[in-house]
This record gives C-alpha cells, sequence and structure tokens, in this order.
DNA sequence: CCTTATATTTGCAATGATTTCAATTTTGTA
DNA sequence: TACAAAATTGAAATCATTGCAAATATAAGG
C-alpha cells in the first residue's frame, strides 16, 4: 500500500495539492491536511465542526465543494457505506473497509493483490469504463465484541 | 451462484418468505416478487411507483418497513452504491455491483471464488465479526459509451 | 499601487430521501 | 362476534446535500 505518510514527508500539503491540479487555498490545505492526518474518514459534518475553530467563516457548504473537487482530482476517494452520510478518505490507493455497526467507526484493511486480481475479478464487465472499485465490510469490531 | 429462480421454480414468494421467518402480507409478496422478477436493483421509490397501480392503498413508508424486514431478514440485501437513494437486490448471494454513472443503471457480476477468498481476504481483520461483504465498481457501461 | 477579471467562499433557502409516530386497518385466535 | 397483536398508513419532522446569488479573496495588467 502506497503510504501517503511518506509523500508529506517530502512534499508539503500544498505542493501535493498543486500537483494533483487543485488550487491551494487555506480551507482547501486545512482538509487534505485533515485527512492526510486524521485517518477516521470523516463525513462533512466531522470535518466542519473541527475546522471552524481555526476558520471561523467556513461553511459546510466549503467542505461539499472541496471535497467533491478533491474527488475529481483523486486526491481524496469517496467511501459510501452508508445509505446517507458520505465519507471520505484521504488514502486513495485499493484498500478495503470495515464499518462496526455498534460504534460506526470505519476501519481500513488491506487487500493482497493476489488474492484479488482487479482485472480477472472484472473479465465479466467486458467494454465497462471502470474508474472505482471499493470492498468493504460490515459487522462488529474487535473492541465492541 | 445460487439462482434465485430456481428456488422460485419450486416454492412460491410465499414459501420462500415463511421459510425465512417473514410473514407474507399482500404488500410483502407483491415486494418480494418484484425485487426477483425485476433485477433492477429498485429504489424505495421505483418500488412504490411500481405497485400502489396494483395495491393503491400502498405508502412508502411500509416500502421502507418491508425493505429493512427483508435485509435483517437475508431475502434482500442493501446495495449503497450512491450516497443517498438505497437500492435492494433479492439476490443475496455473493456477487459484484457496477454502478454506471451516466445511466445510472446497476449491472451483477460474478465474483470468482477462487479469485476472491473471503477468509483469506479478511484475514487482517481478526476477531472481526462480518456480516455482509460488497464488491462494487463505478465507470461507464457499454451502452453508454 | 490601483483596477478589473476570475476564482473561491459563504450563508441561506430549497430539495428530497428517510424516519418518527400515532391512528387506522388487517389478521389470527378464542 | 370480540379481542389482542401485528401490519399498514399518511402526515409531519429530520437531516444530509445541493443550488444559488452575494461577498470575498486572488491574480494580472496597467
Amino acid at each position: 500500500m502506497i503510504s501517503i505518510l511518506y509523500l508529506l514527508q517530502i512534499m508539503n500539503v500544498q505542493q501535493y495539492l498543486i500537483e494533483n491540479g487543485v488550487k491551494p487555498s487555506l480551507q482547501r490545505i486545512a482538509l487534505m491536511e485533515y485527512l492526510l492526518t486524521y485517518k477516521t474518514h470523516p463525513s462533512v459534518d466531522e470535518m466542519y465542526e473541527a475546522l471552524h475553530e481555526e476558520i471561523p467563516t467556513l461553511s459546510r457548504t466549503t467542505v461539499y465543494n472541496t471535497m467533491k473537487l478533491f474527488v475529481k482530482h483523486k486526491v481524496a476517494s469517496l467511501v459510501s457505506i452508508e445509505e446517507k452520510n458520505a465519507r471520505f478518505d484521504g488514502n486513495v490507493s485499493l484498500h478495503g473497509h470495515f464499518a462496526c455497526q455498534k460504534c460506526n467507526r470505519l476501519y481500513d484493511f488491506s487487500i493482497n493483490d493476489q488474492l484479488f486480481n482487479k482485472k480477472e475479478l472484472i473479465s465479466t464487465l467486458d467494454n465497462f469504463t471502470i474508474e472505482d472499485i471499493q470492498i468493504y465490510c460490515k459487522g462488529i469490531c474487535k473492541n465492541c465484541k
């Protein structure tokens, strides 16, 4: 799995955004930093609550807009486990998500490339353009049992 | 992949519901039949629109309640590709979903057990209770290209 | 440094899916 | 038929998300 944190050590968030075609505003940098620092797969509301002290003028709409932009430029991915409450992830490499139905936490799990062969798995989708693959599980996590 | 349609040939929907602990009311039978006949992964609204001519008193709330009941008794599964608009599937065996971002259609695709080994895949989730696994892709389908 | 054009942010109102809830209807049983 | 329990219903409430137009910030040219 590619470590985004490793990338952070060699370049700052501002550069990371620029290199992916996103103009780095104050709000965008703060949001990207939040995604990469806390890997809690936050919802729009969580990010808004966490950052509007630091940035008092921050608007929920800006968080929505920015996440849409991030996903478009592939510096974040949309994790849609729940019907509502979209969550976001700054780790854009292939990995699975486990959603605990008790504590509502979202865990990452690694996917062995040998076990999960993209190309062969989707061979039944001939002539389809795949833009995103997601694997997720629901259940009860270790801590909640 | 286990064929639910094969099951339908040897037992009717009413019996299928009873055997899974769901009391077969008029509404529940109609909804289960709809799920098994049209495999379009319908939304609550689609089912409501399709059935409220046949059952004029049908309420959206009943469709919501019934889907919740079906999922609980594992005769339907919740397919949450979109952030909103939950969709449902009467095929409860393991298979993948592909969502076309143009026509909004939802396609099934089979998953080769040899390629996708549940137990090994989730070995990183030690002591987690897995209740549901979903694999889905987004992109553009054959017809929309 | 000022002016103008462009991009971004903001807050409020609107939308729309889902849930809540109490009343009504249906079903099962004596 | 009468009664109790379960299922259904519709209207109101909730809440995440989107649309939009005004306000603000940024960039470029003179």
